[in-house]
RNA sequence: GGAGGAGUGCCCGAGUGGUUAAAGGGGACGGACUGUAAAUCCGUUGGCUUUGCCUACGUUGGUUCAAAUCCAACCUCCUCCA
């Protein structure tokens, strides 16, 4: 029987309809739990930024209807874990960042959840909490022989993120191999001090999630649950969120809600039902009705994708700005407002402005070199006509307007104006 | 502590004295085709005041007319031994 039809609570009816469930350590034992009260459940996020990207927002959403479906979730900051500087990515060390780093990117990072959660201290209210809470005061004998006791090592070796690691003969720090212990101890503390009963997080969580619930269990005799989300990728395999300009941000700061709105407009055909049910709140017959659409009417699903999770993560105003912009731009060939916009001053016109420079200037190219390839290829337009002189100037005469639409390739473009 | 191996551009990975800004692949960007999609094909992919100059093959010094390539020291990692 499909886990939609057996499970009883409205929270994972309405995740495992949307894609959220991929595994879960007791469905029936969290169905009930569910069903009994509120439960409090928390995933945990790294400091390392003022920002999340895309590639967090199947947490945020998860959360989210967490939230809805009246529960408690708790947001976890490592700010602990950060201070020591997470080793988790790859090979490169991580750069150590100072308290008052941390600090502003914790608050960054809330300024993010605004957005999807509601925070208080009602019972279904949202917490955020920050690791360095207890971590920061450790003593190392005292939590060996608490706590390090209740981990095997042999068993740790064999967890895909430690066994991945040394299969490829890469190396593995001490303090890495240590994390995942940090991480269980997280969930025991959360347990402790808020009751909380689920972890959940990204399909490469289970091991520490697991680990968490078997120290609890030992040391507490307590049953918790955990509960992880699919890894994302694209259609065609590709991971998710990353385009021209870097990662795709969340907060305004970052990323206009122009580039956002953008972003989820280019998803591609074979993702949109999917995206609708993870990253909208559309019912889900209504996004049966929109993924069935075809050829070149499968746009106006896309239109549709992209207003609604512009709206949630910025603002219903944001969005329609931003469709309008993106209509102006794409559909009429004109120059919508919420481009980009650089401005240069008048009596640089007079001499000329190598298109190269202003190309680099509005963003659109990284260096000059990287410009002039640009235009040497074909790619470099104004106003809509394309210019491949590598070292053409941009003068008064080309200013038919108070401003001039430069862009490069079909999709980004930026309004050049004059001060 | 001993023996051996490795460190190359965004990533992977060739290259063992000059024609090497460095093969090949991936990724990314641009072009063609389309539907602001995917797939496919083509091009580009260090910087600059661009027919030239500068910076680059772990770091620092050396040999040489000439070094990613040879030598020395150092740093980091891997494997085996103690």
């Amino acid at each position: 029987m499909a886990i939609q039809d057996m499970a009883k609570s409205e929270f994972l009816k309405e995740i495992s309809n949307r894609g959220f469930l991929h595994q879960c350590t007791d469905l029936e034992g969290l169905d009930d739990q569910l069903m009994a009260g509120p439960v409090t459940a928390y995933i945990g996020f790294d400091c390392t930024a003022d920002s999340l990207h895309v590639g967090h927002l199947m947490s945020i959403m998860n959360l989210r209807w967490l939230q809805k479906t009246g529960h408690k979730p708790i947001v976890l900051m490592g700010g602990g874990t950060t201070k020591i500087g997470d080793p988790s990515g790859r090979d490169e060390t991580r750069q150590l960042l100072s308290n008052e780093d941390i600090a502003n990117n914790m608050a960054g990072i809330r300024n993010v959840f605004e957005q999807f959660l509601t925070f208080g201290d009602g019972p279904t209210d949202a917490v955020m909490v920050n690791n360095a809470d207890w971590l920061d005061d450790l003593n190392y004998i005292a939590f060996l022989r608490d706590f390090g006791r209740h981990f095997s090592v042999n068993r740790m070796l064999s967890f895909d993120s430690v066994k991945l690691r040394l299969d490829r003969e890469q190396p593995l720090t001490f303090l890495e191999f240590n994390y995942m212990i940090l991480q269980a101890y997280d969930f025991l503390e959360l347990s402790r001090r808020q009751n909380c009963l689920l972890q959940m997080g990204g399909s490469d969580q289970w091991g520490n999630i697991v680990n968490g619930i078997e120290l609890t269990r030992r040391l507490d005799h307590k049953q918790l649950f955990g509960l992880t989300t699919p890894l994302i990728t694209t259609a065609s395999g590709q991971k998710m969120g990353k385009t021209a300009g870097g990662a795709i941000w969340l907060n305004e700061e970052r990323l206009s809600s122009y580039d956002y709105w953008q972003f989820w407009r280019n998803t591609e055909d074979a993702d949109v039902g999917r995206f609708l049910r993870l990253f909208t709140e559309l019912p889900l017959d209504e996004i049966e009705r929109l993924e069935k659409l075809e050829g070149q009417e499968i746009n106006e699903a896309k239109k549709i994708l992209a207003q609604e999770a512009t709206a949630l993560c910025r603002s219903e105003e944001a969005a329609r700005g931003a469709a309008e912009t993106a209509r102006k731009t794409f559909e009429e060939g004109q120059s919508g407002e919420g481009l980009p916009k650089v401005s240069i001053d008048r009596a640089r016109l007079i001499s000329g402005v190598p298109l190269y420079e202003l190309l680099r200037e509005a963003g659109l190219s990284k260096s000059n070199g990287e410009a002039r390839r640009l235009i040497k290829g074909g790619g470099a337009r104004i106003n809509e006509a394309r210019i491949d002189d590598e070292g053409y100037l941009v003068t008064d005469s080309d200013f038919t307007d108070s401003s001039i639409r430069i862009s490069a390739g079909r999709k980004r473009h930026a309004l050049v104006e004059t001060s």
